[in-house]
DNA sequence: ATTATCTATAGATCTATAGATAATGC
DNA sequence: ATTATCTATAGATCTATAGATAATGC
């Protein structure tokens, strides 16, 4: 009944990535510590062990989710030297990523919750977010660093806005419409 | 016990009024139909007389934030036949709209609830949306229409993401450097 | 007679805690 | 000896239903 410390971390570790799926897949108040227990292949009583409180374990599944969100992001840009802004843009604005919340942007997932709940989420959202920006600034055409800086803003508020509506949308064609336009207005 | 035809209509309303702000401040899994029914001066065993369930009522609630939302839309832009498109654009990036969700943008507030959620509440999403961009179109400079089209698209998407981001940010500065810089590229 | 609302409750689920267990790490 | 995990459970809350009540509307 008890791990070695090693496992015991590597325990840790898969309910994190079990929280960041699940609350993106189903919202916070979606799952419950039980569920989350289970699907990382433990039972829900060791949890207090591990994390001080569920909100506690959202905060860092959204580190968790953001850092990992980030690195792809690198790599996406990587590999398209010649136009890396559009090919981040089709990449977050894509069929894919809009049927797939659960290993997509948390601010798109999980912005309206982290509203709700407790500082620690949102200062994870906070730090998250001046990162994604950081990364966009680098991305935009080269003309004066204060409208990088608002056009980084800019570009990413209208692909986050993209996602939430595309996503709420019960119309095929409405919700790739949204889709289409944003990554047109960045990538054109 | 029992109360007029007209008396239970209006009980009705109230409910879904109650229902409207609750959902949209607290999320649709962070109110209990116990609690709207208290919010509305009932008890919580009349409710499945009036709806057949809770999603239900927030199919209806959408309905019902989405059309005042649009009322009031229509009231801002025609006090400012000057500058229309900039005038909504203040209100809906104001602080006053990001710290008041209850009364605010279903879209903002609810879009990733509504994505979890029956294609009930999805359709309700959809048609107060259609809605909404057609606003924003009649606003646009007076360009080709497929443009008008695509721009109200792209103007509504990073109203929503801005007012997502403001709000989900542990940071003053941050939160107003989103709105404002997407206000200045809507209406500058 | 109909029906809107009430009280009461079934049955499930939620967060968090208590205490036992058994393997690790000193 | 420490501690990660387990079973079990407390206490609250959730959606939905059952049946009683009493005023409306025929």
């Amino acid at each position: 009944m008890k791990v070695s410390r090693e496992e015991a971390e590597a325990n840790r570790e898969r309910v994190i990535k079990a929280a960041a799926k699940l609350f993106r897949e189903r919202g916070y108040n979606g799952v419950g510590v039980a569920n989350l227990m289970k699907d990382a292949g433990l039972t829900h009583g060791g949890f207090y062990h591990q994390f001080d409180s569920k909100e506690q374990l959202l905060a860092e599944a959204c580190n968790y989710a953001i850092d990992s969100g980030g690195r792809r992001w690198d790599k996406i840009a990587a590999a398209a030297p010649e136009h890396p802004l559009e090919a981040v843009s089709r990449a977050y604005l894509s069929l894919e990523h809009r049927d797939n919340p659960g290993y997509g942007c948390v601010f798109a997932a999980l912005g309206p919750d982290a509203a709700r709940l407790s500082p620690e989420v949102r200062q994870a959202m906070t730090d998250g977010l001046r990162k994604q920006i950081g990364r966009l600034e680098t991305l935009m055409e080269p003309v004066e660093p204060v409208e990088r800086r608002q056009a980084a803003l800019v570009v990413f508020a209208s692909m986050v806005g993209a996602l939430v509506l595309a996503r709420a949308v019960e119309d095929e064609a409405l919700s790739e419409e949204f889709l289409s336009a944003v990554h047109e207005s960045i990538a054109l």
